[in-house]
DNA sequence: GCATGGCATGTAACCGATTACATCGACCCG
DNA sequence: CGGGTCGATGTAATCGGTTACATGCCATGC
């Protein structure tokens, strides 16, 4: 919009692809080789300041891009790494994202995102076409083994496996302690008078969910207590469905631990369309801390894991690898744990009479809503 | 695993980088030119049966997949398209990508993401860094005119922008209706028999946001009502607190409509808190149907609009535009509009007293439970 | 005055695919 | 039996970068 720019670039309205400029186009606007333009853009090598100022100039005007296709021909790179995600929903995929993203574009990376992957097929099959087109890879599948999978794959580019509990096998892995979690709540049920904990399970196979269940388990066994379990599908529908089943029990639960926030949100609604108090009645725990978690009433009780850090982890893990991989090193295949964090709020706070913990669920309380 | 596959690929436990296999690789394995394994790989051109053969089991062999780098050279296209969106949360995010995702893989495309862009700079560089690795790219920006933004970048590939009404300016776009969907609730809540709707509205300055505000300010206009605004930024919290604001006020709303459902549950817990019916007391609706609308009680009513397929309806536009453009067709760069669907709910439901459609949101609510 | 070293630059050989064109038989038709 | 067609294949140019190596120049040190 300024004055004194008659460009190139916007060459009459013609909509006609005009052809991008390669660097032999700069070098000979600039009048220098192909070498000094491919210098100074990468900074590398000695170049003249003047010789510097020509060719940006000429970039300038050609409004000239690389061939990122060319470069990574070239370099035996692609500065892209590629992510494999299940079905998720919501919270946890954009937040997951989001922390990839953000470690991603700090290391001058780009993502190759490739999502809704159920089973094994699909899996295999957006592994394959990531083939040449990554320099590594993140991937999450809690219905499969990781390893299994990854398994020749691994060996052409690093992969790096996200969330359930460790990756055994040969593939590095960013886990959550899912069955310490779960037992953490658990015993927090307990400690505040639970009788009788009952758990909201996820489904059978998925491995969050079956170690959310064992810790479930022990939780309950450490205190001499017996387990009561409903099934769901990490569905705020199905946990709804899966209270109702636990209404119906006898002995009545007093407190119920739901695998994850979602089905919480489901139980907690079925739970005051009882006509029941919570926590006074029936006390609740879920897992993830969703936002939405907070700004229930009451606000839910449950474990924190903060998805966009594990995002940003597994990200900064595989950088890593790339890098040490190229500099021909061993790829260290071990499993890092995140431990997921307590979060005590209404569900659960007056259940042991009031006590001296009291302010601190209000006031966060207070202030996310 | 089998036996007799003493061969290069699994050389030992080493996790020594060992490069891959090219084309020439393979076709000396196979003991034909690389013309005929290209052919082969690409079932372009006559080959005969036994070649056909012989060059599959050295792709096998040697587990070849071709350098995406080398083809996106010669073959001048990339088959990736760049998607660039602002911060979004929850839900939309995930849908969206979904969407897209399944579009894309449709048509052997891949998605190159870079999320969480806010200001007009970030975007440029996300712009600018996807150059030359993409075909073609979706871009929603709804703080910033997509137009100015793709401005240049149009020119070398085609650019679908997304959301906020109608992108004016040369570039093609999906839009949702975000007035007409505005003004048909607010239309709703009126015929329900509100006196005096007032409405939560999201962020000044977003595009959407503005819509929704103009489509409620013309419905209640219509009525011959005058309008009662308070602010919020789209955050379940900020819902909550506009709601308690709302309250306050005198005359007191009966009606309120938020400008996306997000806000609208944080509505309704302020609500249920003081104590006052829903909808007899006052009527809720909102925007989007995020899958908890349906779960809530009372259900909300809300505007639904597909975001799924607005992903998937984008993706298609523009592979056709990619098409078109490898055609050298002009790129048509008018404004698809989606239309948002009025769904009712328990929310709004018995305001009007009862009535003939009763049984549907009824049900709705039960198969959702 | 001449060898030496270092800086700035250019030349050309890669990287790994696609594909236009050439080649070579076999087969068909007149 | 010669020319033409068609099918199968190979050769080599090309895409747009990077970079090892060669070159030319100037300043320095003896």
């Amino acid at each position: 919009m300024g004055l004194g720019d008659h460009r190139v670039t916007t060459s009459s309205s013609r909509g006609r692809p005009l052809k991008p400029a390669t660097i032999r186009d700069v070098a000979s606007r600039a009048a220098v080789s192909v070498a000094s333009v491919s210098r100074v853009l990468n900074g590398a090598g000695p170049v003249a300041l003047e010789t510097r100022d020509r060719v940006m100039e000429a970039v300038r005007e050609l409004s000239y891009v690389p061939h990122s296709g060319a470069r990574s021909l070239s370099m035996r790179r692609t500065d892209t790494v590629g992510v494999i995600l299940p079905d998720l929903h919501g919270e946890f995929f954009s937040e997951l994202i989001r922390g990839l993203d953000r470690a991603a574009r700090e290391r001058g990376l780009h993502l190759l995102v490739s999502s809704s992957h159920d089973d094994e097929a699909e899996v295999e099959a957006a592994l394959g076409s990531m083939r040449g087109r990554v320099d590594g890879i993140i991937i999450m599948s809690p219905h499969l083994d990781p390893a299994a999978v990854a398994g020749g794959m691994a060996r052409s580019v690093p992969v790096v496996a996200l969330s359930g509990d460790g990756g055994r096998g040969d593939v590095a892995g960013i886990g959550i302690d899912n069955a310490g979690g779960a037992r953490a709540i658990t015993a927090h049920l307990i400690e505040g008078g639970a009788r009788c904990v009952a758990h909201i399970r996820g489904p059978r196979g998925h491995s969050e969910a079956e170690a959310r269940m064992a810790g479930y388990a022990a939780g309950v066994a450490e205190a001499g207590q017996t387990t009561m379990v409903e099934s769901g599908d990490f569905t705020q529908a199905s946990g709804y469905r899966a209270m109702h089943a636990l209404l119906e029990r006898n002995p009545r639960p007093d407190a119920v631990f739901a695998a994850n926030d979602t089905m919480a949100i489901g139980a907690l609604l079925a739970i005051r369309e009882a006509g029941l108090r919570l926590p006074e009645d029936i006390a609740l725990g879920g897992f993830d801390d969703v936002p939405m978690a907070a700004l229930l009433r009451p606000a839910l009780t449950t474990m924190r894991i903060s998805i966009a850090e594990l995002g940003e982890r597994a990200l900064a893990r595989l950088a890593g690898a790339i890098q040490s991989r190229r500099a021909a090193a061993p790829a260290d295949a071990d499993v890092e744990i995140v431990r997921p964090l307590l979060v005590v709020r209404q569900s659960t706070f007056n259940h042991r009479q009031g006590g001296g913990q009291s302010p601190a669920p209000f006031s966060e309380e207070r202030q996310a809503a």
